[in-house]
DNA sequence: ATATTATTGTAATTGATTCTCAATAAAGTT
DNA sequence: AACTTTATTGAGAATCAATTACAATAATAT
């Protein structure tokens, strides 16, 4: 299995863009975090390290890595986007607490299945989907 | 089964809130929309309709209406919120053609299981799930 | 080395949403 | 019906994430 790094250099190649250090220290630092991330934490880790790597740049490269399959837009429902790195790593969805924000992930296969009951269904070529389920963890259900 | 009004009346009183003309005349052109709608769509249409309600005030409704359980959030991945009224609607799911922005509804009752199980194994109270499918369309497809 | 042009950082801009504030008006009370 | 209390309103300012313009820089191809 391709790295992480050969498989975002082959998408810059292919493209016929450029493979500069900003893009290369954005990507490092993204395989670094485990779990989620926000650009302002992304941004803050790498400010931390030392790099000079702007806000803007970042936002410039999370569409590259989207689309070239290492990372996926995660909505949390609080205003801006999170993202995870999906390379190598199993779909899964996010079981998510209203009250204190805790993030679970739980793998869910029968929606493959759903998936290309869709694509017969309607004709369509599904590309993926997302699910988040909200409810309250047993901490805040006392809490409450 | 009450109608929309009597939920939201009685929401209203129940919280000490104020029944205003400007609510009503928000949830009536809520109720009007077949679909999905989103604030700047519900400000035109009551606008040509000679009301004056300000976009701050349908800003100020919405969560109230989520509240009480007759409208819900839908999120499109373009940049702003969507709402669609779900009471005495069956919970449905969205497949989205992400190059014409085709939405399709579609039940998926497994999804309910699904709940009860995540509620067993984690301990949580469930308030509810949102599922989006993506691809391209029939149409899309040939036309890319 | 040189030319071309993609990429960068900075700062300005956009667009959706929230907030401030003074004026208004619901609902309860006399 | 008049009075009091205080929630609600509209207008515009403020906020916040995300995008864009622009001039300087630097990555690739020749």
């Amino acid at each position: 299995m391709k790295s992480e790094t050969q498989v975002f250099r082959e998408y810059i190649r292919q493209r016929g863009l450029r493979r500069t250090p900003e893009r290369e220290q954005i990507l490092q630092e993204i395989f670094v975090i485990h779990g989620h991330f926000d650009v302002d934490e992304l941004y803050l880790r790498l400010k931390d390290k030392g790099s000079k790597v702007s806000k803007a740049s970042i936002y410039r490269v999370l569409p590259l890595l989207i689309d070239c399959g290492l990372v996926r837009e995660v909505d949390f429902n609080d205003g801006h986007w999170h993202y995870e790195h999906i390379y190598g790593h199993a779909h899964h969805s996010h079981l998510r607490c209203l009250r204190c924000g805790e993030i679970l992930e739980f793998e869910e296969p029968t929606l493959n299945l759903l998936e290309e009951q869709l694509a017969r269904e309607y004709g369509y070529r599904i590309k993926g989907h997302q699910l988040q389920v909200h409810g309250f963890c047993a901490t805040c259900q006392e809490a409450e």
